[in-house]
DNA sequence: AATGAATGAGCATTCATTCAT
DNA sequence: CATGAATGAATGCTCATTCAT
């Protein structure tokens, strides 16, 4: 893709999630995310089809970005210290940017979201079960359902993150993390 | 308020529910509400404002059969005995009608949702962060930040519903309530 | 079909003859259409799909419209007289209405019309060729391939009524009736 | 003119014919006649001021190449060899290049054509009406009013050459030439 | 009160034209 | 000259709301 692509999307992507933080994807119109990025109406139409596809794709883009930098080679750690890096990152990543976790959590119950994207969080579950089911092998996690459990920690991360984010004087600091993440491996260790 | 007047009401409420489940609130038309509670369009106008206010007083009404419910008069009980009653009934509630969940999930970050509807959920969390801190005081709860437990419990509790209700072969059970709390529990007990 | 809702179509048809007139089928906006019947535009979407279907379902109408007059019951009288009826009356509704010719021209060849629609000259063209045939085997018309005589009276016919109306002081009398159809006679007869 | 420049103009009218031929002139976009003719679209600019100015050449040079070809040199003819040259003349060039039948049929009633262009035929219809004029004094041709004549020849030769161009099988032979002839020929004798 | 056709402001999308490279 | 991305005015279409019946 070349440079000017690239800039011109990122132009546009960070126009929409600057709206989205002020108006909700709901309020989003086209003719404002072009007027944010600087550009004219119908440039935003050279590189997307309509409404929906722009949506779509940045929806993916911020998936993208975010499952490999969460899941990034730590596959010799101890099951806990796994749990306690993907945990570190996921909420720090969501939180750096809460944009991205305002336009994440109205995007998927939009009549925007595609199929094809409904479908993108199972590869990160997977990986999560994967871990638990090791940790259950080593003795280490609850014999619970894994599924229940992955549940548990994505509704606690999620909860989490959008709570600091709303709250105004919210901040993530180290001890939040790791209090955030006791509390939650309490709840799947055996 | 009349009979007529009640009945029409949960026509609309009932119709605005199932239509929510269908396309989402960003989805909804005050013509397409209208017309799956058999009524004409301007019907709608003679009980509501605008559909702002449609949604608001469904919300109200739905918050306001769910709390009372869920906090009924358990205070006597011992403090897990007492989570453990709010978790099954919150999850009984929410799985009950998965349409109930659906839009409450929706409606907290949609646009309509008005400044008084934002407040109406703090009044269950501070119930539960009296139990909690009761409980932190009888030396049953960890001694962490309460806000972040309730955050926990909170998320918990929607991601499972939320899981229940898309999975279609998903059925709530003592087993699976017993088995949720018990990790929950176990997040949050000293 | 209720008085109002044919009123109603009447009054959009006539406003869409009326702008073909001005603008032509490539000019028209559905705004002005609106204007034009004296409507707001979104009433026009009430009746019609889109501008598409809005135009398909006037060509139909005249379509349906003329044929039935032209073909009317007149199997019983010698060839040349059913000819020389049918000529008469397709002149006079073409050239009675010249927007109706206008827009039938212009129509054919938008990239608006239906399939359906493009189909549907062709029932009054084998009226047309049964006539023919049925002179041929009196002896009175030439016994020359069908279809080629049809194209030359549908095409004559064409370029005379739009000769007629696009020649400002053009009027159609009994005499050019006359004399326009002995020209078309001497073509064919035997 | 260039060789450069008449290659180039040469490749825009192609495209423009060939698009013609599939979406209409109504259908016909400045972006698309450019990648049909591999070319950019801000290119089409430096040859032409506008799409009509376009349009309006390529009609101009459709008429240019037609009217010499067909009135070339039969003055010391009989009339009615004359006619028939003509005939057979413009049967061919028509039929040769279905496309440019097509873009001529529908440029003459769209919103593009500019008043010169109009006037265009005039030429050619003058020349016909001096042939057909002739040939009354020689007592050949019927003492009907010669516009009218002339609109059913014209008539004739476009509807005909239209069915052979849109009828698949369609073929322009010697038979059908003379065929068509004669039935003309009947129509306007005397 | 109930109706539902009508309204029109508002938004998504198109495409002829321009201009920096 | 040639390019094609960018422009933005213009237009098709939507839908919350109104109002005559």
């Amino acid at each position: 893709m070349s440079d000017t692509k690239t800039k011109r999307l990122n132009q546009i992507f960070d126009a929409t999630l600057r709206l989205t933080g002020e108006v909700g994807i709901a309020g989003l119109k086209m003719s404002n995310i072009a007027q944010e990025a600087s550009i004219a109406t119908g440039t935003l139409y050279i590189y997307f089809e309509n409404k929906e596809e722009l949506l779509n794709a940045l929806y993916f883009k911020l998936q993208k970005e975010s499952v490999p930098a969460i899941i990034n080679d730590i596959s010799h750690l101890a099951i806990n210290i796994q749990l306690y890096k993907m945990w570190k990152i996921a909420l720090e990543r969501l939180v750096d940017n809460n944009l991205r976790i305002i336009f994440l959590e109205q995007f998927v119950i939009s009549p925007y979201i595609s199929e094809s994207n409904k479908q993108i969080d199972i590869g990160f579950k997977n990986y999560l079960k994967q871990i638990l089911e090791q940790g259950k092998s080593e003795n280490l996690i609850k014999d619970a359902n894994s599924d229940m459990l992955i549940t548990l920690i994505i509704g606690f991360v999620r909860s989490f993150s959008t709570q600091i984010v709303n709250d105004c004087s919210g901040q993530l600091t180290e001890k939040s993390i790791d209090e955030s993440f006791s509390i939650c491996w309490d709840a799947i260790k055996k």
